[in-house]
DNA sequence: CCTTAACTTCACACATTTCTGAAAGAAGCG
DNA sequence: CGCTTCTTTCAGAAATGTGTGAAGTTAAGG
């Protein structure tokens, strides 16, 4: 691991490497918690970009895949919130941005996908009825996910306080 | 066990595809929530099931699938802890159980996966170190991990709570 | 022991998902 | 306007995932 002064072109292929290597875990680690393949991988990159953001040819060249793998990818992750897509000016390039600080949030899921829960474990109250077992199995889940819904509100606010408060106003 | 009226038959029929319409729309929530297909169905199947617990071939004439889907799906589902295995004394049976409440903790993920989440950011951050704004970026969302770390077991706590006092004595 | 019921493993077929190349579509700039 | 550059769309190829039948493994019960 002693890379000496020996010329650019190895030290940036070295760097290039150690940070596709991290975007790849990462990107693995998303992927595992359901997100799909590229856009994990975009958004991976995004990450750990400098600047928060690329352009589409800057994510293709990274990736080693097609715009067209790109732009399907961002436009997954668009609709989830994950990124946004800026027009630079003077240009026709796009260029893609994390979320800073709401990605925390989505990663909670809490807006749609809560409610949706919610509703499937209301019909299946319905359904079953209270006076069978399964039907308070789950109604007890459905009051669960209602839990959730207060409560993940009132943690997110506190990890807005502690985020404040750590990294500085 | 034993067919009385003529209608039962029919009747049963309503109830049994009326069981199946809500296991399929809560197997198809899980799904999009990263589940694979048949561990989603088996266990939508389990928590919809009178006893909270079904054998292996209930399982594969209610989801009309192969003994072996079953396995398949089993093996996943004890693997991140959502079903348990009993044999049944006097039988080659198997009988596999939901977890009744820990399936809540489950789905909050709370045990390895949010771990992995620390390392992998870890990682990043030793790699970028704290002054480049990747590094920054990605210690923000290891703090992010940290704190939900801290803050889903009081979460989980006030839940035993909650339901204790609801459903409880 | 041997039989047999119950579950598991494995190789393969079928389906779905995912990525690519090609072509069409937008938008700056001369 | 029309040329050029970047992005998106789309049909299809490649990769992955998913479920089945058949053979294998384990253990109950004669």
């Amino acid at each position: 691991m002693d890379e000496r002064r020996t010329d650019n072109r190895t030290h940036d292929d070295e760097a290039a490497a150690a940070v596709s290597r991290f975007v790849e875990r990462f990107a693995a680690q998303l992927v595992q918690a359901g997100m799909p393949r590229m856009p994990a991988r975009v958004f991976a990159a995004l990450l750990s970009s400098e600047q928060g953001a690329l352009t589409s040819a800057e994510l293709s060249g990274q990736l080693k895949v097609s715009p067209a793998a790109v732009s399907g990818a961002v436009r997954y992750l668009a609709q989830v919130n994950l990124v946004s897509r800026e027009r630079e000016p003077g240009s026709r390039r796009e260029r893609y941005r994390v979320q800073g600080d709401q990605w925390h949030n989505a990663l909670l899921e809490r807006d749609t996908s809560l409610r949706n829960w919610q509703t499937t474990m209301r019909e299946g109250v319905e359904q079953f009825g209270l006076d069978t077992p399964q039907g308070r199995r789950i109604n007890e889940t459905l009051e669960f996910f209602l839990f959730l819904d207060k409560e993940l509100g009132s943690l997110m606010e506190r990890w807005a306080a502690h985020r404040a408060e750590h990294l500085g106003d």
